[in-house]
RNA sequence: GGACCCUUAGCUCAGUUGGCUAGAGCGCUUCCUUGACGUGGAAGAGGUCAGAGGUUCAAGUCCUCUAGGGUCCACCA
């Protein structure tokens, strides 16, 4: 098959990916040792956007690193159902056609998000394969998958048995828009100029006030005592009193409590249990009452004074502040700026209200999780995030994980209906009441946060307990996240692996940073400069995105997408193609060599050669995906391109071609699985696997590292002439040489063909310009008025070289350098300064031989 | 209030446990239609490594402080 002059992704990476498919070459192979990851699921309600691609990228460069070196790697794929995310994207869609979800029942929005979610998964999975994903699609997990449901049923009894599921009324944060409670981690505080509203409250029996501050003064409506600090000496004698709350006239206590900061507002604090979680905690320890105030769709309760029930909480505050104003309650007020928890999907400000939930108690699971972290039990690239999630874990609270959405796994938890504090566990979510030793039960008609289904992931997709993946490829060898879903998904991860499986879910975590937009900001469709990872494919090709994402990009780093690294990792592309153009004809003339080095260019591209994969491999221990890249880059552009395949053209050893050229294939085939694998397909090297993904490194064949050494001489005489060259403008000048006989004649042609030299004669006594890199007595025939221009050149060098020689002398006169610096520096200083001295002993012949 | 990260060439960024003349890509300048590649080839210019102090024989790298940028966490009403 005759390659085309540019390669065209297009024409190929469908065509490449059903016969990776169709051969099976993404099972594990069932041999070596084992390696594994997961991938973290994608929501299946849309499209895969950027960090997918690339943390795709970094996985599948993992997974076929791994194959390559002979493990046996499980790769799982999978999606996930997004509880909340989904039911938010799909309510958008229902807008956009003039309904909402109150227009359905329960079970009516279920079964239409679940077709909603069929198709999103299809077409997200379809988007993986193109971003040429070598999952093991036998193994795919879908979050609603049964051993999923079962996994997380099976975990809730088991958490509520070890008494670490609890069902509880406690202030939860809940978006009154979406009408859901959220876990702590899911709200999104953001700074917001609010005010400061200073109000009388008059102690009861005097004419005394006592003056709170607050930012949210229609909860006074639900106030039940003031604090004040019980060192405060201010209001020592109020303590134990009472004030009468203004517009409701309830009479409630002053307490002490340590809790409150003298030194803000006024020292005294209205205690609102029902809507502050401080207050919520203070009440508890005073045993004081919780009044509602605000109800579940945000507005004042019924149980409020007539006037305010029903009103929005905004506009009862407006109102509560004009009465307040009104009747000479209000003293003053203060622009305030301050933290305001708000939906992160809607933006409408959380508003904390008591409400039954099952939440987790998660400082038994943290503790096991914070241990395994100090011992460093689980690697995280960059440790800095080691850090941060035990510094998380340390003040973690407990989870609440019921939702009050559809879609997502219901509770398996009923409810007698004649006795609300007995609480049963049952799978029969089906059904909305069942009957249980003569009593009937009720759903609870809440879902779990998604979380909890999700941070069982590795286990449930390596069929824990029993199965073979399991004891084979858990704990997993890599995970791989954004470093976004480090507290959400890692540390649930950890907590719940610890606790079910007894072991740490993974081994190594690696943290990506994310891909911000061009700018550095983050990547928002509002604001409109998002990066569709589709398009930048369809434009470059998978491999371009691929290499582009990853090229110079550190672990744990935010770096913004950069589109001038995808358009040269698809020159890179189209490099290697052109490479393999050249050789075609070279690989199949000597399939049936065995590869020989022979000339100094075959033991140096060797050599180079053999540097690489060893490199390469100490990279990809320490997923250093993008020093990998770039070594790749550098071998096969500068290295087989430039200098190999020019010097090929002098005297050529097309065995040895082959055999880089088919190492090079396989070394880059994680990065560029594509088109080193058209490649692979259009070469057929001979025995060989038939598909590149399924080759297997071997060792590099020995090269002799003088005769290597002696290319890189040559290369720098070469680069040296060419230098010259082009300073002084000289097309195809001629190099004369007074022992040209002692010369290799191959090096010689060699000299002549990369340094685009006209001639390279013998001569009895050098005339020109001498040549300093190279311990030949080579000069560059050049009249006198050439050599006039460049000997300006010739006295900056020295000087440069005397500057040199003089720090390398200081260093080598101070005492303590000797004594304290390993030997081999100090060889290393002393042999440089003799090779730099006597570079500028024959500059300085030069220069006044002229 | 706390934690973490970043500041190195015009731009985007690398720089392992401190070690010789600080690297890459893009961009820029000059040159080249050399048997694959102009998505190419050759050569080159360009950096007081944010600032100050310290440790050390030796600091882009370690420590302290300062300035600027960013991210995350936290129940100050």
């Amino acid at each position: 098959m005759e390659l085309s002059k540019a390669y065209n992704p297009k024409e190929h990476e469908q065509d490449i990916y059903s016969l990776w498919e169709n051969n099976n070459a993404f099972k594990p192979s069932g041999t070596g040792k084992p390696f594994s990851m997961v991938f973290p699921p994608p929501n299946a309600n849309g499209n895969l956007h950027i960090g997918h691609a690339f943390t795709m990228g970094i996985q599948d460069i993992s997974a076929r690193y791994h194959r390559l070196i002979g493990c046996d790697v499980l790769f799982v794929p999978g999606t996930d159902h997004a509880g909340f995310e989904t039911q938010v994207v799909f309510e958008r869609q229902l807008e956009k056609e003039g309904k909402s979800r109150f227009d359905f029942s329960r079970e009516e929005l279920y079964s239409q998000i679940w077709d909603f979610v069929a198709a999103n998964k299809n077409n997200v999975e379809n988007q993986l394969k193109q971003l040429g994903a070598s999952f093991d699609w036998s193994s795919h997990v879908f979050s609603l998958d049964k051993k999923v449901v079962d996994s997380a049923y099976k975990r809730f009894k088991k958490m509520w048995d070890d008494d670490l599921i609890y069902r509880g009324e406690r202030l939860v944060n809940f978006c009154t828009f979406h009408g859901t409670a959220f876990a702590d981690i899911e709200v999104e505080f953001k700074e917001e100029q609010g005010h400061l509203w200073y109000i009388k409250y008059p102690v009861t029996g005097t004419n005394e006030n006592l003056v709170v501050a607050t930012t949210r003064p229609e909860t006074m409506l639900g106030d039940t005592a003031v604090a004040v600090n019980p060192t405060d000496k201010r209001y020592q004698g109020l303590i134990g009193k009472t004030i009468t709350l203004p517009l409701t006239n309830r009479e409630v206590p002053i307490i002490a409590d340590d809790f409150v900061d003298p030194e803000f507002g006024t020292g005294a604090v209205k205690i609102t249990p029902a809507h502050d979680p401080n207050d919520y905690e203070a009440a508890l320890r005073h045993s004081l009452p919780f009044i509602s105030v605000i109800d579940f769709n945000g507005k004042i309760t019924h149980e409020m004074p007539e006037k305010y029930r029903g009103k929005k909480v905004i506009e009862a505050r407006q109102a509560i502040l004009k009465d307040l104003q009104g009747e000479g309650f209000l003293e003053k007020t203060e622009d305030y700026k301050h933290s305001v928890g708000h939906c992160y999907k809607c933006k409408t400000t959380i508003q904390p209200l008591l409400k039954e939930q099952w939440f987790i108690n998660m400082k038994p699971l943290a503790k096991k999780a914070i241990e395994a972290l100090e011992d460093k039990k689980i690697k995280f690239y960059p440790d800095s995030k080691r850090v941060q999630l035990i510094n998380y874990l340390k003040q973690l609270r407990d989870w609440n994980i019921s939702r009050q959405i559809s879609w997502g796994i219901p509770i398996p938890a009923f409810v007698n209906e004649d006795n609300p504090d007995d609480w049963i566990f049952d799978e029969r979510v089906e059904q909305e009441l069942i009957e249980v030793n003569n009593h009937t039960y009720r759903r609870d008609p809440d879902v779990f946060d998604t979380w909890f289904s999700s941070s069982s992931w590795p286990y449930v997709a390596t069929d824990y307990p029993s199965s073979d993946n399991f004891k084979k490829f858990y704990p997993l060898s890599l995970m791989d996240t954004g470093a976004d879903i480090l507290f959400p998904w890692v540390s649930r991860m950890i907590m719940l692996g610890l606790y079910e499986t007894d072991q740490i879910p993974f081994k190594d975590v690696f943290m990506h940073g994310l891909i911000m937009a061009e700018d550095g900001a983050k990547m928002s469709k509002s604001v409109g400069n998002v990066i569709n990872p589709m398009d930048v494919l369809d434009k470059y090709g998978s491999d371009a995105l691929r290499m582009g994402m990853i090229a110079g990009r550190v672990a744990g780093v935010n770096r913004g997408y950069d589109h001038r690294k995808v358009e040269d990792a698809r020159n890179f592309c189209n490099k290697l193609w052109n490479i393999a153009r050249f050789s075609q004809e070279k690989v199949n003339s000597s399939k049936s060599k065995k590869p020989v080095p022979e000339t100094v260019a075959d033991h140096w591209i060797i050599s180079k050669l053999s540097d690489l994969q060893n490199n390469l491999a100490k990279d990809m221990e320490k997923y250093g995906f993008a020093e990998g890249y770039e070594r790749l880059y550098h071998f096969i552009w500068d290295d087989l391109a430039d200098w190999y395949i020019e010097a090929s053209k002098s005297r050529s050893n097309d065995s040895i071609l082959a055999y880089t050229l088919i190492s090079s294939l396989k070394l880059l085939h994680p990065y560029a699985p594509f088109v080193t694998e058209a490649i692979w397909q259009s070469l057929k090297p001979a025995n060989e696997s038939e598909l590149l993904i399924g080759a297997k490194l071997e060792d590099i064949i020995p090269s002799d590292k003088k005769l290597a050494a002696k290319f890189d001489k040559l290369k720098n005489t070469v680069i040296e002439i060419r230098n010259i060259s082009n300073t002084l403008k000289l097309i195809k000048p001629s190099l004369t040489m007074t022992k040209l006989s002692e010369v290799d004649q191959e090096e010689i042609n060699l000299i002549k063909k990369l340094a685009n030299l006209s001639d390279i004669k013998e001569v009895e006594t050098g005339k020109g310009i001498k040549l300093t890199s190279s311990e030949m007595a080579a000069w560059i025939d050049v009249d006198k008025s050439v050599i006039d221009q460049y000997l300006d050149e010739v006295k900056a060098k020295v000087k440069q070289r005397e500057t040199q020689v003089e720090n390398l002398r200081a260093r080598l006169s101070n005492k303590s350098y000797i004594e304290k610096a390993p030997k081999k520096l100090i060889e290393d200083t002393k042999k440089n300064l003799k090779e730099t001295e006597e570079e500028i002993t024959a500059l300085k012949e030069e220069a006044t031989r002229f």
